[in-house]
DNA sequence: GTGGTCTAGACCACT
DNA sequence: GTGGTCTAGACCACG
């Protein structure tokens, strides 16, 4: 089973897109491979403390985007390969690094300003 | 008059909550200091492509944060002191430098790599 | 045994309410009658095309109005009086009849119309 | 505006699909129109009783099936022809009728007996 | 005011 | 237990 932490850092987007995020995410850092089986709908919102509902809709969109399968009774399975893979890592990689850059540029901050803030804040 | 550009850089929360950060962000950067004037509602509005009351409803945030004031006619002005630059300096870094580290450290990337995917993206 | 056929007319509400309709019209039409044997939840289910589950439910829901019972093993019972196939009956007529007498009505149909059309599709 | 009374005999299929079938039986009586407005998502909930967003489902199906428009901002408006209206005429009159005769036929009710109901309860 | 979306809780059918 | 659906309430952006 696929470990679940270090989540919900980001308040400002829908909680169903965090999950996606989470696990696109999880994907890219080799935690979750493919024909691994998610955790179930109640699960997942009990561990992350929302609603299974919240979670249904992250695994439909998952589900949609051809990232995991479902059937109704058994539990949900990863699917995915190298392409797949690839094509999840350039986008969330532009994503989040522009989104990050931006901000800090909109703060007046440097390149060199920013990655010491980066590296203090690391840990 | 303030300069509002390079806007919506993040698509996932609220508009009028990218106009609060977006006035964060000036104000943390120096471009927006105190008693500056806001743009009237109506022209902030046709800048960023958005509705009137979307506007209205992030100066109406900004005024209970006592960050910006609204005076005779239409004009809202800033009233910031150094006391609140730095709670808003310290909220917003930390914040958006966490999210990034965060979601960085999500996807398996080191703090070099990380560094130096920053460096590379900054442009 | 009782004769399960022509069933799932009905394709909008819960099939286990089905099955307690078409248990309730079978009495009302006289072939299911007092100490009557139900079939098993596994031969109802499979004829049904159904989750033994939600025979069961149907079963359960059908002993709590006191319209079968449940004996040793797995067979249940009809025990049904007068009193209660009359209830059944003015129940069912009452919604059946005023559910197309209304839809008859929206539709802006007349009597002599409702009652053309429905000797017209009896066949 | 089109008025809406006499609503909700049929309480075993979802809300939201009564709502569809109220307002396609509504065309078929003429007293929904080719551009009429529909009553807005919370005029009709609270209407009928139910959450604005039951009554939002409905209308979002209503414009899959083309039959009404909704822009964000305006009213909900009808789109209908001839030839739609031909194709929802059948489609109710089929499964409304259908449906009470089998009911009928279940209960062991002759034609008649049928027709005889209907007219006593008519009214 | 309008429609659109997100979150939530309860229920259903199925393994 | 599993996933799927319906209903509900609050919030957002728009006119």
């Amino acid at each position: 089973m696929i470990a679940f932490e270090k989540f919900i850092v980001d308040d400002k987007s829908p909680i169903y897109m965090q999950i996606i995020r989470y696990v696109e995410r999880g994907i890219i850092a080799g935690n979750i491979k493919n024909q691994d089986e998610m955790p179930s709908r109640r699960v997942l919102a009990s561990l992350l403390g929302v609603n299974p509902n919240t979670v249904q809709k992250a695994y439909h969109m998952l589900e949609q985007d051809e990232i995991i399968e479902s059937r109704s009774g058994a539990k949900s399975c990863v699917v995915i390969d190298a392409d797949k893979i690839k094509k999840i890592h350039d986008k969330l990689l532009k994503n989040d690094a522009n989104s990050i850059i931006t901000a800090m540029k909109q703060m007046g901050i440097s390149k060199t300003e920013a990655i010491e803030l980066i590296e203090k804040l690391w840990e």
